[in-house]
DNA sequence: TTGACATAGTTAGCCAGCTAACTATAATGA
DNA sequence: TCATTATAGTTAGCTGGCTAACTATGTCAA
């Protein structure tokens, strides 16, 4: 997401403003560090998963049927809730399918139309990852404590609305 | 980076930290909003970029030689300050050598090195691109005072502390 | 001084996203 | 009813990252 290792220090910024007068520095060390720490914090996960032979993509679609009391979605809606397009799903559902995580189960009534279905095995393979996900998350957050954590919440909300200003 | 688009509503939380006694609610929803939120700025600087003929990794790379004196760098130097492999440095800039923004110094002293210079051309687009940039930034910044962007970096210090506990 | 190692850059090939186009099926309305 | 349009999924081909291997050059110590 965000590269850029080495962050600009404040005489940098300062350099750039002077250039540009538009630079607001607090504004853009703000959104960099943002930026920075969010990314170190996806390529973590990314380590963490792949301990157990996953990467992101895989396991949303595992999380996103352990989701449904069925344990059953269509592609598309999979597509969707997972942020992705519907090629990439399909790409993803025959990565979990070779290995015998998913199946698909073709549809009688609308014959265009697939049900992904977590299988055991699927099911075996979060009851594995999750326990040592959710105990890593938690000690990675553990220097934060309630007040703080909603803190950043109702920060992150105010960042959230000004989004469609940057675009 | 999170890809991940319908965010776990609190009922959902709940019933997988029913199946998984590890989970720790607010952590998650903390992580998962502060990927959300960074992955949503990151599409909407990209846009930003698009509409002037660039992408995040080139447009990084004017910046880094922008900040240089001398407005000239080596591309390990630049691959180590922009967080990309060597390799992928060599295909940035080549695709900035291509439409002239940056040049291809051969250096005489060693000749197993090479200097990228920014090109007044690559000045200009910057001095294009920037304004533009900081000004959408300031915008999509302004709902925060700088008592609350202090108080995010502050959160986002505390969370950058835990990273390695996740890995 | 020369053989082993280190460094700078590039190339080749992999991977996981993407869009656009395609097939098959279903739904709709003139 | 049947031509048009919409929907579900897949395929093909592009992109920008990556690692590993390679070429060329420089360094150092036996």
């Amino acid at each position: 997401m965000l590269q850029l290792h080495d962050l600009p220090s404040t005489q940098v910024l300062e350099k750039f403003a002077a250039r540009y007068p538009d630079a607001d520095i607090s504004a853009i060390s703000t959104f960099l560090l943002l930026l920075r720490v969010a990314t170190d914090l996806s390529v973590a996960l990314d380590t963490c998963l792949s301990k157990h032979g996953l990467l992101q993509g895989r396991w949303w679609v595992l999380i996103l049927l352990m989701r449904e009391e069925s344990l059953t979605s269509t592609p598309s809606s999979l597509a969707e809730k997972a942020g992705v397009s519907r090629a990439t799903m399909t790409g993803l559902i025959d990565g979990l399918e070779q290995v015998g995580l998913v199946k698909r189960i073709f549809d009688k009534e609308d014959r265009r139309s697939v049900q992904i279905q977590l299988t055991l095995a699927g099911q075996t393979k979060l009851d594995e990852v999750m326990p040592d996900y959710y105990r890593r998350l938690r000690q990675c957050m553990s220097g934060l404590d309630e007040k703080n954590r909603a803190l950043l919440q109702q920060m992150l909300g105010l960042v959230n609305v000004g989004i469609p200003a940057l675009v």
